[in-house]
DNA sequence: TGAAACTTTCAGAAATAATTGAAAGTTGTT
DNA sequence: AACAACTTTCAATTATTTCTGAAAGTTTCA
């Protein structure tokens, strides 16, 4: 296989995995095509190499930003902008997180929270009850590692993962 | 809050957790009003209790019993066919996990497999195996995780937890 | 066997999400 | 200030996903 298949063809893939993890297909391609590339790209690079229009193009790469994990960046002696994101993987993997954390547990906990005192000493209550407390300390407890996983480096996961048996 | 009105809540904010995780609404909500029911609950149960029709209904329960989080079951006396789910959180998170392993991890691990033998020795090409070296090494340490997981049970995982800094 | 009870399927309809492209907005230069 | 270069917005369109409901299929039992 010659480089720019290759580099198509992981564009195409990583695509595939933003859309099975509620990531818009798009959004997943330009940050895939900012991975691959080795200089910063500018909307128009986008706009050519994926075939998208300008609007979907300034959209998803306007959202990439805000979650954190693209920035943008100027070439000298141009006038334009140019993107780039950060090709260190468990970095991208801890800002993919944090995103996630903020935007699901946290809604999540609160809605546990104003469900759990729930009127009522019958069965069904109590049963309902015990149910919302187990969501509640698993969702506490993933969010305990998901912040663990925030604040470490590639090191420390890895051997967190050999002390394990 | 009335039991039936925290019910009804929890079932709302199953279902938008889902749609966030790339799986659809009903199937999310068909999910949670099992976890709720202190009874298992039939086709009809769902039609009427969710206001969906019986087509969908039958799907999306149906995608529930492949992913191994919903079984069938039959209530003495009555002809139909009754659903339930496993109350068990951990027991669902290590269903769905390993789920998302088999169908996302192995895929993209052929992917990377795939692209990795691409031909050149210039920067360009150098760099880009680099960075899918990286991916490769990321992914194998979460299916790693991912697999530790499935096996585990939740004082493993609470343990785990603990010894982490 | 036949017919009621129940389940599954799937083509078309409806709802939702993504994309386009052109106009409006902004920034920098002369 | 006027213009060119560039970016953003958003109403309209297109694509994708989900849902419906009625027909076909299956099971159970008298």
């Amino acid at each position: 296989m010659e480089i720019e298949e290759a580099k198509q063809h992981f564009i195409q893939s990583w695509g595939t995995l933003g859309s099975n993890w509620g990531v818009n297909r798009t959004m997943a391609q330009i940050h895939a095509l900012l991975l691959v590339s080795n200089e910063p790209i500018s909307t128009e690079d986008m706009m050519e190499q994926l075939q998208i229009s300008r609007g979907n193009a300034n959209m998803n790469t306007r959202t990439l930003i805000e979650w954190g994990i693209v920035t943008k960046t100027h070439v000298p002696g141009e006038r334009k902008e140019f993107f780039q994101t950060d090709k260190d993987i468990w970095a991208l993997a801890r800002q993919v997180v944090k995103q996630r954390r903020q935007r699901e547990i946290e809604p999540m906990l609160r809605v546990l929270q104003e469900v759990k005192d729930v009127e009522g000493k019958d069965k069904e209550t109590k049963e309902f009850k015990e149910l919302i407390e187990n969501i509640d300390s698993f969702t506490q407890k993933a969010d305990d590692l998901m912040d663990k996983f925030i604040r470490s480096d590639e090191h420390w996961f890895y051997r967190q993962l050999l002390k394990m048996v």
